[in-house]
DNA sequence: CAATTTTCTGGAAACGATTCCAGACTGGCT
DNA sequence: AGCCAGTCTGGAATCGTTTCCAGAAAATTG
C-alpha cells in the first residue's frame, strides 16, 4: 500500500542500496544516480518509514516525557520548550502523563522504552529504586528531582526561599506557614528543606501543613488550617496551592494580604492575572526544558544505540548536540539568567552532570506588610 | 545487548515462535510450554520490542496528537483527556506542538505518519486542502474544526454564543464588541458566525476587532480598541483574549464589569480565579479528547493497519473500540452534557461522524448590567 | 597500455518480531 | 492395528530499511 524503497528503487532503474545511500548520504552515489532517485522519490511521494529504519538503527529520534499532571500549568511550559528544542534536533516526542500516580510510572516508561533514544522524567514520583531498574538501559535525564546515577535539572529551590523569606523577613513578618506538596514529591522536599533552613536562619517561626493535592482544591483544603496558626505569612509548595488558598481565604473573609500574605513557586502563566497577583518564585520554565534536552542529546551521544564502542558511524549523520546548542541562548526569556555564568553546572562525585537553574522572586500583590497582633 | 525473543527462546528450550505464541495468545500452546516461556521471560526481563512488531503487523499503537500550541490552557486540558482515553486501550500518544505556525503542521504529521495508527488533529490551522492530502493514508479525526472527509469533534459555538448573547441582552447591553483570534482558526470563524446570528436575532449591534493572537498579550492590545467603540460589552475568541482585555482595561481605569462587561470562550481551569472571575462560554474539554479517541478509534478498527479486506485477524486482538466505551461516560465534567441525548452526533451527506458537543455559558463576574450613556 | 587505486553499485544479511506452512505428535475411533 | 482429525511445534518467510561485502566500472598512475 504504501510507497516503499523498493519502489523507488525500480522506478529509477536502480537496486534498493543505492535510493539508501542517494537519499542518506548524497555525496555517496553518482550525480546521475543522486538525480533519477530523488526524481523518481519526489514522484511517488517516498518518505522512509522511519520504524522500518529504526529497527536497524536502533535509533528512533523520538524522545519520551513523563510528567505527572498536565493539568498543572508549569508542565505543559516545560513540554512547550522541551517539544520545541527536541524539533530542532529532529526528534519527536512522546507524551506521557501519569496522574500523580506513582505506580504508573514505570509501566509507562516502561511501554515506552523501545521506542525512543531517551527519557525526560519530568518530577517523577516513582520511589528512587524503581527509577535506578533503567539506569544503563536508556539514557535518561530528570527534570526537577536528583537521583544518583542521572544527570539532573533542578532549580535552586533554597536560593528561591531565601529571597521570599528575605522578603517577608522585611515586611514584618515573624510567623510562616508552608503547605506542602506530595509526600512523593523530591521538589516539595527540596523547597521545603531551602524553607526550613531560611526561617532557621532568620529566627523566625514556621508552621509546616501537612501535604495536599498540588491543586487549586488543594491549596483551598488548606487555608483553614492556616487561619488556625499564628502565621502571617503562608508559603505553598506551588502556585496553584497559593491559589486555590488565596481563593478560600478571601472566602473566609480574609484579605490578602492584608490579614495574610501569601507566597507561591513556579511562577506559572497565570499567575500575575489573579486577583490580587500573585508574589512568587518564578524558576526558568523554558530553560528547564531546553537544557534538559540538551543535556539528553549529549547523554545519547555519549551512549550510542548500539554498539558500545565510542566514535560510531551513525554519529557524524546526528546532528551536534553539545555545547554549541548550548550557547544559543535562544528566545531569553523573562530571567535574566540566560546569561552562562549565572546557570550553575555542576557533577557529582561520580560524574554525572546537574544543572541548577537559578530562581527569582517576583514581588506582586500577594504579600504586604504583616498585620498587627 | 538487550533482551530479544531470541533469548527467551533458548531459554526456554523452544522454538521463537513458540515465545511468540505463548506470550501472545496462550491458549495456542501447551500449558508446560507457556509456563516454561512465562518463567524464562520473565526471568530475562523479556519486553517486546514493539518497533519490531509494528513493522510486520502495521500497527504501532500510537496514536499522534497535533496541535498549535500548549501554551493555551486549554490544550493540555484536551490532550490530558485523550491521554488518558488512549491509555485505557493501550495506546501512546505523540505529541507536536507547532507553535500557531500553519507552515509546521504539514511536516509535523508527516513525520509521525509512519510511527502511528491515527492522528487526532486538534484545531489545526493549516488549510483544507493541504489537510486532505492526508485522507486516505491514515485515520485522522479533526477536533474544533470540520474539513471533510474526516470525522470531527466541534462545540457548538452558536448555542454557546446565543446563550452569551441572551445574557448580555438581558442586562441591557446592545452595543457588543467580538475581537477575533487567529485568521487561520476554524474555531474563530464559527464563533464569529455564531455571535453575529445572535446579535442579528436580536438587533444588537455587533463591533468586530480584528484578529489578534488567541494569548493574553493578543487581549491586551485589543483592549484600547475596544475603549474606543460604544460597546458596552466584549465577547473575546476565547478565554486568554478575555483575560488580556480585563487586564488592560482595568490598567486603563475601566471597571469590570462595571464600565464594560467581558465574556470569554473555552472555561480554562484559571477563568474562575481571576479578578473578577470570568463569565464565560464552557465547552467539556475532557470530552472532546475522549470522544476524539473514541472516534479514532473506531476509525481504525474500519480501516485496518494493513490489508483492505474487513475482518483481519489481529482486529480480534485489538480492545474494541465502540459503543461500550463511548457509552461509559467515566469521570463526568462539571458539564451536565454527559447524558447521551445531549450530545449531538450525526453524519453528513458522506457519512462521516460529526459529533457537535453542547457548550455552557458559566456566569461569573465579569458580566453585569450595562453601563447607561 | 597495463597495473593499481578509487568510485560506484547490486546482492545479501541483518534488525526483532509475527505468521504461514508443513511436519510431528497425540488421542479417539473403527 | 490403522486411520484421521486435531493439537502443538519449528523452520522459513516477511515487514522496510540500512549496512556489509565483493565485484564492476571508472579514474589515476607509471
Amino acid at each position: 500500500m504504501a510507497v516503499t524503497i523498493k519502489d523507488v528503487a525500480r522506478l529509477a532503474g536502480v537496486s534498493p542500496s543505492s535510493v539508501c545511500r542517494a537519499l542518506a548520504d548524497p555525496a555517496r552515489v553518482r550525480p546521475e544516480t543522486r538525480e533519477s532517485v530523488e526524481r523518481a522519490a519526489r514522484e511517488l511521494g517516498y518518505h522512509p518509514n522511519r520504524v522500518a529504519r529504526s529497527l536497524i538503527t536502533g535509533r528512533t529520534a523520538n524522545l519520551g516525557v513523563v510528567l505527572p499532571d498536565l493539568a498543572n500549568p508549569f508542565f505543559p511550559s516545560v513540554v512547550k520548550s522541551i517539544q520545541t528544542q527536541a524539533r530542532r534536533f529532529d526528534y519527536a516526542v512522546f507524551l506521557s502523563d501519569t496522574d500523580e500516580d506513582p505506580a504508573v510510572e514505570v509501566p509507562a516508561i516502561r511501554a515506552l522504552a523501545k521506542q525512543v533514544d531517551g527519557f525526560l522524567l519530568c518530577s517523577p514520583r516513582a520511589p528512587d529504586e524503581d527509577l535506578r531498574s533503567f539506569a544503563g538501559e536508556k539514557p535518561i535525564v530528570v527534570l526537577n528531582r536528583r537521583i544518583t546515577p542521572f544527570p539532573s535539572v533542578t532549580a535552586d529551590s533554597t536560593g528561591g526561599m531565601q529571597q521570599a523569606v528575605a522578603h517577608l523577613h522585611a515586611l514584618g513578618h515573624r510567623h510562616l506557614a508552608y503547605v506542602a506538596g506530595p509526600r512523593t514529591s523530591w521538589s516539595n522536599r527540596d523547597r521545603q528543606r531551602g524553607l526550613r533552613a531560611a526561617t532557621a536562619a532568620r529566627g523566625m517561626n514556621l508552621v509546616e501543613i501537612g501535604h495536599v493535592a498540588p491543586t487549586v482544591d488543594g491549596g483551598a483544603a488548606a487555608a483553614d488550617l492556616v487561619l488556625a496558626t499564628p502565621a502571617t505569612a503562608v508559603l505553598a509548595y506551588n502556585d496553584l496551592i497559593a491559589l486555590g488558598l488565596i481563593q478560600r481565604l478571601q472566602a473566609r473573609g480574609a484579605e490578602i494580604p492584608g490579614q495574610v500574605s501569601v507566597v507561591g513557586f513556579d511562577d506559572i502563566p497565570v499567575a500575575g492575572l489573579v486577583g490580587p497577583p500573585l508574589t512568587t518564585v518564578a524558576i526558568g520554565k523554558e530553560q528547564i526544558g531546553r537544557v534538559g534536552v540538551d543535556l539528553l542529546l549529549e547523554l545519547m551521544a555519549d551512549a550510542p544505540a548500539r554498539s558500545a564502542g565510542p566514535g560510531r558511524r551513525a554519529a557524524a549523520r546526528m546532528p551536534a548536540a553539545p555545547a554549541r546548542s548550548v550557547g544559543l541562548g535562544r528566545g531569553a526569556g523573562p530571567l535574566p539568567a540566560d546569561a552562562p555564568g549565572r546557570r550553575t553546572a555542576s557533577r557529582d562525585s561520580t560524574g554525572t552532570a546537574r544543572r541548577v537553574l537559578p530562581t527569582q522572586l517576583i514581588v506582586r500583590g500577594s504579600t504586604g506588610p504583616a498585620r498587627q497582633k
